[in-house]
DNA sequence: TCAGAATTACGACACTTGTAGAAATTGGAT
DNA sequence: ATCCAATTTCTACAAGTGTCGTAATTCTGA
């Protein structure tokens, strides 16, 4: 099971995005909205290489790092935790709390059940 | 913005569930899945206290724990970061993920589609 | 070739979490 | 009044995370 921080999820949107990239690269992409020192970034892009979620290679001087797991996959395994964690399990009890939430707008709900029907649809196709 | 963690859910879960406790009854309620020295719990009780999302009250020897913070308003904060940080803060996203998801069974599927013709349904009323 | 700028490596520190033992407290039975 | 067992409090430690500074390394232009 993967599990990410923020942070870390932070940098690993910047690889999933943007492809390989430097460490001066994240460092920059995340400028704006978390504006952290260089060398954090790096001890961060590290410890997620440790952790086997990234892979570097040298390109001259410096490196290049690359997600090693994809965005689906840890979408997947997230939000498996969650439901779990606070659902007792249950997809379907997420979906019920998603649309009785004042978070969530009336055009994100009326997305969500577009969204089921072309789903619908596609079964019947199947079942033709 | 409420954040808790696997073994802190598991405790507000008994204190959601069984209502006031005792560090003895989250201990017994724990033991089977979990199986932590009694300290261990009070700790954890503590911690949670200090925390804010718990409050006790002196019972004869011992301390009685209620939740402060209830289930929906944790599920809330935690579905809405998981929906920032994974989904870029769009709900049907996530619902997109689920039906897409070989975790998730059509079983499942089958009612979240139910789900949302419900709220549909209540939706019609309104407006009548 | 060699000094300076860029980049990486290493070490540090504070906080949170998971985990639990040792010490202190305390309510109740005798 | 006192002792015991239950309960709470305190302390501790290992991981993991957020955050950087300093030191070491390394291209590259002069």
């Amino acid at each position: 099971m993967i599990r990410l921080s923020d942070l870390q999820l932070d940098i690993m949107q910047v690889l999933w995005d943007a492809g390989p990239a430097t460490t001066g690269d994240v460092h920059q992409a995340l400028e704006a909205s978390r504006g952290l020192a260089y060398t954090t970034v790096a001890t961060l892009l590290k410890r997620l290489e440790d952790k086997g979620v990234i892979s570097r290679e040298r390109d001259g001087r410096q490196y290049r790092y690359t997600a090693t797991v994809a965005e689906p996959e840890v979408r997947r395994s997230m939000v498996g935790s969650l439901v779990d964690q606070l659902f007792r399990g249950d997809p379907a009890a997420l979906v019920s709390h998603l649309m009785g939430d004042e978070q969530v707008s009336d055009k994100d709900r009326a997305r969500i059940r577009q969204l089921l029907d072309a789903a619908e649809n596609n079964d019947g196709e199947e079942r033709t």
